[in-house]
This record gives structure tokens, sequence and C-alpha cells, in this order.
DNA sequence: ACAACTGTTTTCAAGGTGCAAACGATTATG
DNA sequence: CATAATCGTTTGCACCTTGAAAACAGTTGT
């Protein structure tokens, strides 16, 4: 019986703290709870999440409000921080404000972290169509063409490791669940440099994204243009959403010396 | 060098728990650290620190940056949660909007957390100066406006528990320091519904708050106007710019079912 | 090559942590 | 109004986690 040769990334970890998140996770789940709601639903004793509780709100992480147990305001300043760190650079802002409106549908800037696609930008044009996403929203890579067009420039390495972590859960009918396939995907992202999502997330939804690269060629992120499909399947519309979108990649590459 | 920030509290507490929020403060601190620096920062083994930071990566509150340590892009998607969830009723941020453009000033909404004021709301008129305050941001109760305001309407023990908690720092020459002035001042913000700040959380730039009131007669917020002191300190103007705050706050008041 | 840093892993004992149960406090219910 | 039913909080206790210290492994710089 020998230990799988993992990485260095099961190692120890300390146990308070994960119950600590996970508790956070219920409250969230939850949109606040009270004690005994929380200790069912992440299964440990009352008096463990009493204390725990007691611990995050000696840290201003959550708030007793009568009775009630939530997150606290300290994440919007949290937030706020991260949002003013990464900068976000007003290039990428005004770039995707520029692709909404030229597309007239929903522009988006979506980068990688710990697996997952993080939206960073997000602008609506005059036609744009209502979706879930938000500016810090995380999403699945492999259903998005977002995601695909950042795996494609992703080590296959570094991809096998994010499919082995997350899976490949379905969406719709049309989310890819099968590695090979999403390899086979990723390879003809790769020849046109352009991802497309039909439907694999959401039906009814498609989209068109290019990647960003840096200039050693390293993937920092991608851009799209999500419209329904009713004026998406337009091959003409569409091919004239794909010259945006991969001018959009262009200009941010230009300009971007440094993202993230 | 740097001394240890870490918190002593009431009560039963998970250490465990308390360091990982040391870490955390730390790393927002340090603008993202390696492993070593926390450890001399927060004032513990760099053993411990890694395992620590290994179980918050691992709850992707963190992230490791070519060797560096950073709060993740998921505060992100948390603040906007929180924002969602104590939704700001448009109301708010609508009339901070008209109180801006009303004033030409920074109009604000302000409540209070852990007995420190957090800001909700921000909009800028066209003479507006530059503020470091932002939505989520935290400031002392004692020395702004919209802090007096509040205070004023919370019961005399919950404020003495926050001036136990938080001390009354100073922040310009001008700041009150100490409780008995303070208690003085808040008799007179009761007296006028109206609460100044001249100077005292930064020099030059002074500030009229109107508390926002329950039905029950309960504090929930306030809402302020700043300018520079050449603008705000002729009374004339100071008066036309307290009637438009008293009567943000009379609208907010009528409108808002419940705010937080 | 060596020193001087990193980050990671290991050993081991001290004491923290979680469970279970008891305790008050509040609300339902007859 | 008494009693039951829940809630959040506290306590005692046994086990096992956790943090210090030191060894280890990589990298950088001189």
């Amino acid at each position: 019986m020998s230990k799988p040769p993992r990485r260095s990334c099961d190692g120890r970890t300390v146990k308070a703290v994960q119950l600590s998140c996970d508790i956070l996770d219920a409250l969230r789940a939850l949109d606040g709870a009270g004690v005994t709601e929380v200790a069912n639903h992440v299964g440990v004793s009352k008096g463990a999440v009493h204390t725990h509780l007691a611990t995050l709100k000696a840290n201003e992480l959550v708030v007793n409000h009568d009775g009630e147990y939530q997150l606290s305001l300290r994440f919007i300043d949290l937030g706020e921080y991260i949002r003013d760190q990464i900068g976000i650079s007003n290039i990428v802002e005004e770039e995707i404000k520029k692709l909404a409106e030229n597309s007239g549908e929903i522009a988006q800037f979506m980068v990688e972290e710990h697996g997952r696609g993080v939206y960073l930008a997000k602008a609506e044009g005059e036609n744009a169509v209502q979706t879930l996403s938000y500016v810090g929203n995380r999403n699945p890579l492999h259903c998005t063409a977002l995601g695909k067009a950042i795996l494609a420039y992703t080590p296959e390495e570094r991809v096998n490791e994010i499919v082995d972590r997350h899976g490949l859960p379905a969406k719709t009918s049309n989310t890819i669940t099968e590695r090979d396939k999403l390899f086979d995907e990723l390879e003809r992202v790769r020849e046109r440099a352009l991802a497309f999502d039909r439907g694999e997330i959401f039906k009814g939804l498609q989209c068109v994204a290019a990647p960003v690269l840096d200039h050693d060629g390293e993937v920092i992120g991608a851009v799209s243009v999500t419209g329904p499909r009713s004026r998406m399947q337009d091959d003409h519309h569409e091919q004239e959403i794909a010259e945006m979108v991969r001018h959009t990649s262009n200009v941010i590459e230009v300009n971007a010396a440094q993202v993230q």
C-alpha cells in the first residue's frame, strides 16, 4: 500500500480553521443562521459552533443580528481592497465597456483562480440580455467560452489538475463532461484563437471568447461577448462579434503591462 | 521591528482560528507576503504559519502567486454577496446621489457595525473634493459627523461599550478624546438632530450629518455631506447643506421599510 | 563553494478543542 | 399558569490537534 506521490497540496492542515471556513460557507449558503442550524449543516456539536462563531465575531467577520449570525460588512471592505489591489488597470474596464457598446451585448473579462473562472469586469450593451454573472462571481472553466479560452493556453498538466479537483459537472446537455472531449475542444480553440460556448452553461445563451496573453505567451485571462442564441446563431453576426472580441483582446494585450 | 498585533478576547475562543485571522490581517496589512514575513509580523513560528496558509489556500481564501501569499479574489465575491444581501434598498443610493447633486459636495451613508462606522453609499457632486473613504470602508465613530449622529441615538450603555472597545484615538488636534466631552457633544447633536465634524478626522474637511431613525426610533444609520473648510465654514452655506441633509434623512426614513 | 536566505517537513509535548451533558432563558402549548 | 420544547451558552473532561524548534530542501548571492 503506497501513498500516491501527490504534490504538496495535501500536507498538514489546521482542522479548527477548516471548521471555521465550513461555518463561514454555511452562513453564506443559509443566508445567515442560528447556532443550532449551522451545527446541523456542518455536522458538529452546538458547543463547537458557538466558540467558533464567538471567535469569528471577535474578528469582525460575522455579526450577530438579533439572534442570527451573518457574514459581516467587513467583507465589502475586503472585496474593495482586493479590487484596488489587483487594479484591473482601467484599460480592461474601458475596453470591456467599448466591446459591450460595439456589440450591443454583454462583454466580460475573466481570470482563473483556484481552477475556477472569476469575472473581473462586465459591461452591458443596449441589447444585452440578463445573465447571472457579476464581478467576483465564479464559474467552472470547462463550460464557458471564457474558461475554455483560458484552459486552451494553460499547460496540460495544470488543466489535468484542475479537472481532477473540480471534475466536469454538466450544467446543460451541451456541457463537455469527458476529459478527452475537453482536450479536443481546447485543440480547436487554439486553432482559431477563439472559444465558443453554445449553451454549455445555460441553454439559450451563446458566447464567443478570446484569450488574453502575456508578453511571454502566458494566459492572463480572456474576454468575451455573450448573447441569446437567436442572434448569435447567425454566422455572419457571429463572425463580426468574433472580430470585435479578438480586437479587444489585442488592445488589452498591448496595453496591459501586468494585469493581476 | 513590528510587534505582534494579536487580539485578546473574553469568553472561550478558538486559538487556531484567531491565528488564522491574524494571518489574514497580516496579508492585508502587508499587501501580500511570504511565510517568514507573515510569521515575523504575527509573532509565531514559520511552521505554524505555513500550515495555516495551506488551510486557507485549500479554502480558496488565499492564493500563492509565485511565492507570495495574497488574499484571493474570493473576497470580491463575498463582498458582492453581502452587498446583495443587505440590499441597500436602492432608495438609499438614489437619495445619496440626489444629495450629492444638490449640494455639489460628497454625500455618504453610514451604518454602525462592531462599534465602527461603515460607509455603505457614496456619491460625488460636481465640486466634490477627494476623500479616502469608499463603500465598505470603516472609520471610528467618534471623529466623524456620521458616527456622532449614530452614537447620539444609540443607548448610552452601548456607547460606553464601544468606547471601551475602541477608545477615542485622536486623528487631528480637533478630535474628541475624552468620554465626558463626547457625551456632551452627543447631547448637542440630539438638540438639533444634526452632527458636525470640524476637521476632527482630517484637517480641512468639514461635515454635516443627520441620523436616520427607525419607526421605533432606533438609529439605523446616518447621512452626510462633506466639503472643504473653505466652503463649509460659511454659516449660510452650512445652513443650506444642513437642510438638505435633514431632508434626505427624512426621505430615507419614510421609504426604508428596513435597511440592513 | 559557501553562506544566507527562503519554504517545507518532522518530532514531540503541552494544552487546546470538540463532544456530551447540564444550565438558563425564552417561547409554545395544553 | 404550568409544563414541555428549543434555543444559546457554559462546563468538565479525554483525546488529539497544534505550535515550537530543528532538521531538511531549494534558491540566491557573493
